[in-house]
DNA sequence: CTCTAACCGAGACGGTACGTCTCGTCTTTTG
DNA sequence: CAAAAGACGAGACGTACCGTCTCGGTTAGAG
């Protein structure tokens, strides 16, 4: 279940590395061709040109590939955000966050939270190794926000954090409704109630 | 893709709304014992006692089936849920959600939401026949609550009801984190912004 | 398993005939066609304009169906033959069956030769109603032969028409080769030993 | 449509041999148990406590194996036979094959007969890897025959030959009649008036 | 500069389920 | 009341992948 830490654990240093970025590139690929249902090993081997073993050597089954490649990919796009405005930070996440959602690495994430219905060793997975790294960076917003005094002091960084991606992600996985501004931005005020110091009085 | 309506497309029809009936309890059971991906045709049909054919006949997939099977039973939960606060039937309803959808029933719907996200299909199916019939009746709370002068009389009530419905759901399939009292009183609090008799008079 | 003898077993007289008719002729069409194995009982309903049941009502099998085309078919191809030489009439009567053979009406009689290896029923009913018939006609030209003192006395019929018949249905039904003059002729006059009288002295 | 050679063509074969051997068994045993048509790949292959998959990696069709068992099974009851006389030979490869029609590797020619009527593929086969090779081993005999001035020295083998066998597989096939030794020899004599010392030189 | 052991490609294997097909039976409705 | 229409239980079809398991053939580093 643990993917490969090739530096640890490929003493030898064989093929190993370039089989791995053949096999998660070709899962990338095979993925954002034909869909999940329609991706399987067998496929992801043939397109690396690579052994089926080689793949299950590495990797115990099709959602743990996709794991690392959602991994790999999401490493890339964060730049860490900081306007000198909490809610600013926060507005533009989520619209970043929807935006990433429909993309092709965004779609790895749709299937995995979709498998990780009917697999619970997916979905601990998903949460320790994704969705918790994300989130401490967000918590991070959150903390300047309540040190400038934004925010309030009492805030649950996890229980706001749930209720601003919470509704995002419904609408991209459930409703299909789109997340425009005025969605986020009704999000972000109704559940920070930022302080009208720096933004005003509450609009509402 | 449409599951048969016995009375109305079917003058001839022979034994199909018994087997109907078998085949809907059957896919129920199988899929509370041994999950979804362990779920299948051949598994229902036989504990069904019924041929496959029977099913593809009138079903057009294994989720689709499901589809069927989650609407059959949410029709039957639903006292239609009036306090005389629609903050406090919200914050009712939302908590029967959270309830179901860690029971049996509520197995079969976080299953559907997972298949949606890698069959348009289904997300189609979804969203018209179960989730929209659904979210007519919150609208209702609110349009009561609207009316009543408890709630700002510009709410979106889709924005809203995503805002309120978006974490829950969010906790429950992707964080795993409880949805208890606290939570969902915040939600309410924070979306609806009530403004009842003790929070002073609305602001608009 | 018995094919309806339609005069006796109708005493009501409703459609069946016209139904009988229908099937067999449909029967052969989609035989001639499409081959035997893609020759179905619902094939044929389908094309007769009639239900499976009836079909069913009156015949218990495929072959048992195409048992009775086979003989509503040869029961038009028989003016009686009689040259006044025994071997004349042998000769064309096995290169008329030859062609026969090749025809679809012949492929027929393969098909149900071929039936018959795996189905003793059907090799039963090839048999009584379809061989045994036949093969009088030709007895009464060897009995003829016996008579004008072409033929020896002692011959026995079985054994030797089973000698020009099995070579003959041999070649079409296994080896493939052609049957031409040359092979009829060699083996009437091998089987026959035909007395000079009416044909010279042998040839060899 | 070829069955493996094992040696030759599968460097790299793992354990197909051994399935091989054990498919062809099981296949055997089904047909001789259970008939032709009730004899199902899915059978052989649970018998053979092998995948179907591995017996259409090899096979293309249910007649495609049954050939190769016919093969396989012929292959071990073939003494070449040379009593020094070719009609004696014949009298006893005409009754030996026979009673080989009558037992269970016979069964598998005769149903594998039948399917060529119905499959122009398996007529090839049959011919090509069966018919003929047995073919070329009868012809010796006729040539030694001939050799030894018992045979005349124009006959056709194959014409022969077909009058020989004809009769022989009719009888089995189509008609029921049992091969006898009378009937052997009558053919033998008819067939070929062989004219050793006892009737004569030959004429030509 | 070999030896040797991990790793690789290739792909056969026993399985399971797929979705389709046809069988022969059974039921309902129509003429 | 027989025929059409067609749903039904049954079960084989041939295919697709699963995850496991040999195979030989490289391909390093360790000796």
């Amino acid at each position: 279940m643990i993917s490969p830490t090739p530096a640890a654990s490929q003493p030898t240093a064989g093929r190993g590395p370039r089989a791995r970025a053949a096999i998660l590139e070709a899962a990338d690929d095979v993925l954002v061709e034909k869909g999940f249902s329609a991706t399987t090993i067998e496929g992801i081997a043939a397109r690396a040109g690579v052994a089926k073993q080689t793949i299950y050597r590495w990797w115990s089954s099709k959602a743990d590939l996709l794991l690392d490649c959602l991994i790999d990919d999401a490493g890339q796009d964060l730049p860490p955000l900081d306007t000198g405005s909490s809610a600013e930070d926060l507005r533009r996440e989520l619209l970043r966050f929807a935006a990433f959602l429909e993309q092709p690495a965004g779609r790895v994430l749709r299937a995995l939270i979709g498998e990780a219905q009917h697999d619970p060793t997916i979905a601990q997975q998903l949460r320790t190794r994704y969705l918790e790294p994300r989130r401490q960076l967000d918590r991070v917003i959150l903390q300047r926000g309540i040190a400038r005094g934004e925010l309030a002091t009492d805030l649950d960084a996890d229980d706001a954090l749930d209720a601003l991606y919470g509704p995002v992600i419904y609408r991209v996985i459930a409703t299909g409704r789109p997340v425009h501004d005025r969605f986020v931005a009704y999000l972000v005020e109704s559940v920070l109630h930022p302080r009208p110091a720096d933004r005003g009085p509450p609009r509402r």
